[in-house]
DNA sequence: TGTCCATGATCAA
DNA sequence: TGATCCTGGACAT
């Protein structure tokens, strides 16, 4: 579920079903008593995202709730109030009409402004943001020994990239995953990013994540329909000992960077 | 019903 | 590098 994306549409979700108004804020579950306590019946003002990050803000109040979904959370809303709750509930946020709760998260928890502070500095760019400059980002891979691969996973280089989006993006670039940052060129970075920019903001429009061009979709190569069960087509990730979409090459995968890494040595030749 | 694995990240060693 | 946080879906039994 959540790379950067789905962050992004939370946000906007977030932002829908509750900007304005007073909410109702409690921590069923219990561990997050105290936070969901203090933001109880105050008027949300607003929620955003950076990368994986998601803040959300409150009226007169100048800490900040921020939200980390890690592997495994989810913030799920329902258009009815009240409802049961079901499961572990670390957070719910209640108006009149509508429902959304919080399970499994890496971090809930309220910040003061300078821990948030902290915290962005520590994110490079996220191409999903109109203020992101991707400059920020090349200062650190071209000088970095590091695999590419690696490099965009890392968030302080830039944020909301996850498993998917790196092995997709590469590939869609030609691009072999084990090149270190310091071997590529500006050219070919600024190529990576806009495709970051294209392939996440249209994740974020559509709701799911899809990155295989009109050309390559199985229709167009005479081939049945595919289902990847993300709601989407991709080129590479998770298609271990399976063709490449496009060449039919065994796609490749190992751990890099600590997660299964995916690509086609066909079409992401080694030079 | 049990086991494994996952679109994430931190911490100890 | 591995354990851990913590949830749920896919699959095997």
């Amino acid at each position: 579920m959540p790379e950067g994306h789905t962050l992004h549409r939370l946000a906007g979700e977030l932002n829908g079903t509750f900007a304005g108004l007073p909410i109702r804020s409690s921590s069923p579950q219990g561990r997050f008593q105290a936070g969901a306590a203090t933001v109880d019946t105050l008027v949300l003002t607003e929620a955003e995202a950076f990368g994986k990050h998601l803040f959300v803000r409150f009226a007169d109040l100048p800490e900040e709730i921020h939200l980390h979904l890690g592997l495994y959370g989810r913030l799920t809303f329902t258009p009815v109030a009240p409802i049961p709750v079901t499961g572990a509930v670390r957070w719910r946020l209640e108006n009149a009409g509508a429902t959304a709760d919080l399970r499994g998260p890496t971090a809930c928890e309220l910040l003061d402004p300078q821990a948030v502070d902290h915290l962005l500095a520590r994110l490079g760019p996220d191409p999903i943001r109109a203020d992101a400059d991707p400059d920020r980002a090349w200062e650190r891979i071209r000088v970095s020994r590091s695999p590419i691969a690696a490099l965009l996973m890392d968030q302080s280089v830039v944020a909301g990239v996850g498993n998917i989006f790196r092995a997709e993006v590469l590939f869609r670039l030609g691009i072999d995953p084990y090149r270190r940052g310091k071997s590529l060129d500006a050219d070919t970075w600024r190529a990576l990013w806009d495709d970051l920019v294209e392939l996440m903001s249209r994740a974020v429009a559509v709701g799911h994540i899809d990155t295989v061009r009109p050309e390559h979709e199985p229709e167009a190569m005479g081939r049945p329909p595919r289902v990847d069960g993300h709601g989407g087509e991709i080129y590479v990730y998770r298609r271990a000992l399976m063709g490449c979409l496009v060449c039919g090459t065994e796609v490749s995968t190992a751990t890099l960077a600590g997660r299964n890494l995916f690509w086609c040595p066909q079409c992401q030749p080694r030079r």
